[in-house]
DNA sequence: TCTGAAATTAATACCGC
DNA sequence: GCGGTATTAATTTCAGA
């Protein structure tokens, strides 16, 4: 069950690079590939990955615009909630949202084209889930840092 | 230099699941393994996929609470902007940092373990940054949506 | 659990269309 | 550009330490 030193040093590692072969990470860790495929597919099945993902990049197809939006429902019913889920859940341009603690209840992270994209996204979509009371955006003029790379430890 | 549909699907297909072989890749996008290699080495030297990664569960990691912490520094020197940036970039438990357009300065998405891990992370770490003025923090209750696939249109 | 070799399967380069 | 084939390289299984 528990992660001996090896397989986080596999997880770091296919973090980085999801592609790598089975023989190169096996050198990299130290261990012939027969072993190492066995580590990797027990992190498979018991769930440490997830999956692999080819990342994109956002300029180059037309979605460079980050902007995270936060959004208060006018009433907390279990029919606002989880309507709003499931709008949210089915909108490729919302990668994130977040139930949070504090002021507003949800915090969206979403991959637009440009203003008038956001404009768009705000108007045609949020605007007409029944329920959204309010919504603010936080426009990332720079994004300074971005890994999918969680730290194994 | 643009994308055809093919293209287009390849991308979308990928950042589903970023280790399809290149043969089921080709006859997903009905085409044989030999053309749909290329096009993938095209996106790829291109930066239309930038890279591939393993995506790794953070709860069973250790790092199950994600939060959005806002921070605003004291004075916006060049100096002030590069330190803290550099901190950040160096930080593992920074996941994303976007310079935002509004009240605050910086939104960073940081997963740590639990509160006390936060607790550590903002006072070992974000209040020793210099130039570091205020931090808020919106913890995520619940992750409603968590996707890394930009959508391709 | 590891290693190392064998069998299977996939990636990739080449050529004709 | 695509498709098919030949070659090369990788994955995966299995016997044995």
């Amino acid at each position: 069950m528990a992660l001996d030193s090896i397989d986080k040093e596999i997880l770091r590692i296919l973090q980085r690079d999801g592609r790598l072969s089975n023989r190169d990470l096996a050198a990299a860790v130290g261990l012939s590939a027969a072993p190492c495929l066995r580590r990797v597919q027990r992190l498979e099945e018991q769930g440490y990955i997830s999956g692999y993902a080819a990342l994109v990049d956002r300029d180059l197809v037309g979605r460079g615009l980050t902007v995270f939006v936060t959004v208060r429902l006018a009433q907390h019913t279990k029919h606002a909630i989880e309507r709003f889920e499931a709008e949210v859940g089915k909108d490729p341009a919302v990668l994130e949202c977040h139930w949070t603690a504090g002021e507003t209840d949800y915090l969206l992270k979403v991959a637009v084209a440009d203003l008038p994209g956001l404009d768009r996204f705000l108007l045609d979509r949020m605007t007409r889930i029944p329920g959204v009371a309010t919504l603010q955006s936080g426009i990332a003029i720079r994004t300074v840092k971005h890994t999918t790379a969680v730290p194994v430890d």
